[in-house]
DNA sequence: ACAAAAGTGTTTATATTACACCCATGA
DNA sequence: TCATGGGTGTAATATAAACACTTTTGT
């Protein structure tokens, strides 16, 4: 006999000792200067209601597949970078499924952004616009802590953009020096001085010129492109 | 009808299309000037082998409660300092149960250690006697990734080392300079001059001078303890 | 010619490193 | 008196911070 994939959660939730794990993804981007947040959406009549994308993982496949199928069967969007957060349990939370929330944190670029994503699904929200109110669908108690998830995450990313170059993945293929220098300005919250900036980045060693240029305003600027391919932890100094 | 907990967890690992979430602790000490880590412990004719203290979650508690309980019934260590590092899946991991590994870093001072600890459960193995070979119960099928969590739980305790008081948690409440420069030297592997090292650590500003001193050895040394009771994260200079 | 964004150097302050000798005590 | 671990300072180098004008292009 086959039930339904809500009847099954159902059961699951009021028969186990356990709660079930779920998998819950906090994609970034940055849109039109600004940090965003990729979400679903829930409009009632005068106010929007937002949570996390998120789905319940199946034990046949890891939790890189899960993450993979759940990011793309809640907002079509395939090819992130991502990273696992934090592991969020409570029994308060999420009172209905008594899910476990294994957190994810992503980045995607506005090019692949565009390319994938599905407007019907998903809300791309201001990170600044987010706030406990409109984060959580109170009537279903869902999301409750997602405001904190959300929280948790901005924080993760603002660590990885210091000690990382992790920024090639909000940015495309190419880009110029000052297109750098806004990301870490929106993202931090901070404004530089743009000859210590672009000191301080090529101390790191982790760009190349690639020759070209952009001439789409005013006079010409050096397009850059990032050494690695995969994700580079800048070492620091030794402790002492 | 009562099932025993084997069973029920048998009945579960079988039926489910999810994994059963549970917690595992990676539990550093500093022993004999060795970094150390608390094991469970199996003796066969001629070799050890060791998995970390773990056990499955009950939804009726909080994962800091699941973890003060699966820490005692284990090792009955209790107050200890506690993170959480990361969740380990993977469809190949402990076929018999099919557990998901919530794993958790914590540190434990001797003092506390030895008020504490249940010798009959436990063994202390040597940070760096530790191998592929000697973690997990290849026939039980259980434990088959703990090395994996014991380095990434090693990586960890690295980096809170450099960036946070942390080391408060395994020294006892005052302590000579020296200790904490061992302490330091033993985690990282490096040594350090001791008029840097001074210096360095002053400058953070986590530390008061006691007025006290110990006179065990020689000349007498200073006490110091640590300004904060609570972990405190170093702000480093922003990043321009 | 002017508006808009790109490009570029120097000075000062702070932090890090390297390095060696004397001191207080117990045995 | 000597062995042991504790305590202390300075000079050189490297990194970070503050700061303003010129260049190239499109309109």
């Amino acid at each position: 006999m086959l039930i339904s994939k809500e009847k099954q959660f159902d059961i699951w939730s009021q028969e186990l000792s356990i709660p079930i794990p779920a998998i819950d993804i906090v994609i970034f981007t940055v849109y039109q200067n600004e940090l965003c947040v990729v979400l679903l959406k829930q409009d009632f009549e005068w106010e929007s209601s937002y949570i996390l994308p998120g789905g319940i993982i199946a034990k046949w496949f890891s939790l890189e597949e899960n993450f993979d199928d759940i990011l793309k069967r809640k907002t079509w969007i395939t090819g992130v970078y991502k990273e696992q957060l934090y592991t969020f349990w409570s029994p308060k939370r999420d009172k209905r499924g008594h899910t476990l929330s294994i957190s994810y944190f992503a980045l995607v670029s506005m090019d692949n952004f565009f390319k994938n994503i599905d407007f019907t699904k998903v809300a791309i929200v201001k990170y600044k616009d987010i706030n406990e109110k409109n984060i959580g669908f109170k009537d279903k108690n869902i999301g409750s802590d997602h405001f904190e998830i959300i929280q948790y995450a901005k924080q993760r990313l603002e660590w990885k953009l210091e000690y990382t170059n992790v920024a090639k993945e909000i940015l495309p293929e190419k880009f110029k020096m000052s297109q750098l220098q806004a990301i870490y300005e929106i993202i931090t919250g901070n404004i530089y001085d743009k000859r210590n900036f672009q000191k301080k980045i090529f101390s790191l060693q982790i760009l190349l010129e690639t020759g070209e240029f952009d001439s789409s305003t005013n006079r010409p600027a050096k397009l850059y492109t990032f050494k690695d391919k995969d994700l580079k932890i800048i070492e620091k100094n030794s402790f002492v």
